[in-house]
DNA sequence: GTCGAATTTTAGCCAACGCTAAAATTTTTT
DNA sequence: AAAAAATTTTAGCGTTGGCTAAAATTCGAC
């Protein structure tokens, strides 16, 4: 193990990233519910991250006022114009950990998991990187 | 960007695991601040996390109730055989991801950043290959 | 030893995210 | 159309982690 190390860390992700998190995770399953079967219900939310509808409601609320999402009582999820861009950021960028995961030699099952936790936590820069090594290892 | 992707994301980590981060997070910070200065104090956990005494006491006595952290009232903050074993992983697998990071061709400051938030979700698979792969780039 | 500074503890507030129970509404079935 | 089922909303509670203000204790200087 080496002794430079990363000392003096900045600072642990305060409680405002795990809100930036959730958002992110609800718009991207919001997106994709919705590419695949049209609408997107809180039910489907509710099933999808093993949480109660309640819960999700909640949530929803939230990014309705965040301007990410919107709702007529009683009806579908629609995104907000600034909450698809966001899905598009988020699935391009847990795409690219993913199939670094994959180019790295990591089994599928063991990659989605781990992109999973880890896509929240790139960097740009990092980012960046990771496509360039997905893409030198597969061509 | 492929097709296949990793659908069906099992489902989003919960709030358990953000209690474990923190866990991580504290312990790994009071083991190294004892190493570097021999005692760690609430108020050195404060100025490191930027978060307020007040805070930090309140994580504080979650720990000692999770049998992580030994303290007596007004004294320095001691860690359990427990919490030693569960900062010396830690520490070894944050430092394989900041080393691995590193060896990708991150930026020192990128990667010291980015391994504090991707510590927490790399699975011990993939822990292994990071450890490989920067062992191999470097050798 | 006393006083003042630093530190820790307690009290009390807020937001986010977890839950169950129950009410309101929509949808489906009969 | 009425009844049943599914869905959403509201009400209310608990935990974690954020804060400030103020009280208690320890430590250092004098």
């Amino acid at each position: 193990m080496s002794k430079a190390s990363s000392k003096s860390a900045p600072h642990r992700r305060t409680r405002s990233d795990h809100r930036t998190e959730t958002a992110e995770d609800y718009v991207e399953a919001i997106a994709q519910t919705i590419r695949e079967q049209s609408v997107c219900r809180i039910t489907d939310l509710a099933r999808q991250f093993s949480v109660s509808h309640v819960t999700v409601h909640r949530i929803i609320e939230r990014l309705q006022s965040e301007g990410l999402v919107e709702t007529e009582p009683y009806k579908p999820l629609r995104l907000t114009p600034s909450g698809e861009r966001l899905a598009t950021r988020c699935r391009r960028r847990h795409e690219i950990v993913y199939q670094f995961l994959l180019a790295l030699g990591i089994d599928q099952a063991t990659a989605a998991i781990d992109a999973e936790g880890i896509e929240h936590h790139v960097s740009p820069a990092t980012l960046q990187r990771f496509e360039e090594f997905a893409r030198q290892q597969r061509g």
